[in-house]
DNA sequence: CTCCTAATCTTGACTTATTCCAGATTAGGT
DNA sequence: ACCTAATCTGGAATAAGTCAAGATTAGGAG
């Protein structure tokens, strides 16, 4: 998945300019999905040149809006980008380590799941977001933690 | 609904001190659903007496743990609450000017959709969130303004 | 191939939403 | 009526992201 000729391909595809903080970024984020922006600007410093924290915002921003990523914001947690787009899947995320795993459409195509009323708005795209714990924080009985003390959540503080 | 007599009697009905911050804090949620805490405060100063900022923040989160009140957090929104809970319900928000309407659970009690791959996770709520446009911001002919320049939206940048 | 310009990137300040801290106040059990 | 843990106050701090102004550059026109 996504190396750099992929990356520019993808770019070329969506019809944007070529830069290298867009290749670098569009890679990165291919490589680390559910990543922050933090993250992927680190990445991308790791992995390819220096980049400005605001051209790596741009560069997303710019992404999002042709729709090469898909952002996402779980409660509680900075924004979340994935290159897996155009399929309207959901998302599964941990209470207590803040893990994400992609999950599959229960219903159908998106918006896949119908309002019973709906006030009159017109909707055009359902988010589903499952709330619970991973393996490793569930613990291996699958059990859920009450509350682990020593291991603050990292996310999503309320509830 | 939710006068401060009733916020009252929750308080105690939840093992929570009565203190003034505390009753008018629970009255204005109820009085002004889906507000944020910015809101709220100033319903507070506006209604009751003067409040810390910090108070609304804390009663907040002390109403939110003890379930007298929800936190709802759409993508791009600040936080927002509620009085309604105990029933799972889901949001519809408008794109254009972030109007908030309850919807009640498609399909039944919460969690009310199971991910049919959990990857492991033990799943203990599903927060479904609709997104659209108001009536207001649809139009009388119901038809999505794919972009009405000179009114940026003020929530949900993206997308 | 070279030039030109709109698009993009850089630096750095700013905003918004929220939390942290330390000390003063107070609700409500004894 | 007192005592103390719980709560509230004011102010500073933080995290995530945006704004602004000027420098740089990709890539189409000639």
């Amino acid at each position: 998945m996504g190396n750099a000729d992929d990356a520019e391909a993808r770019l070329r595809a969506g019809g944007l300019r070529v830069t290298a903080p867009r290749k670098a970024v569009l890679a990165e984020v291919a490589a680390h999905p559910h990543a922050d922006a933090d993250t992927i600007a680190r990445a991308v410093r790791a992995h390819h040149g220096s980049v400005s924290t605001q051209a790596v915002y741009d560069v997303l921003r710019v992404l999002t809006r042709r729709e090469l990523v898909r952002r996402i914001e779980p409660a509680g947690s900075p924004a979340r980008y994935e290159s897996r787009v155009g399929d309207n899947h959901h998302h599964i995320v941990c209470r207590t380590c803040g893990a994400i795993e992609d999950v599959d459409c229960a219903v159908g195509r998106a918006p896949c799941l119908d309002p019973i009323i709906n006030h009159g708005f017109v909707v055009d795209e359902t988010d589903v977001t499952y709330w619970g714990f991973c393996p490793a924080c569930a613990g291996p009985d699958q059990t859920v933690p009450d509350n682990p003390t020593g291991t603050p959540p990292k996310r999503r503080s309320y509830e």
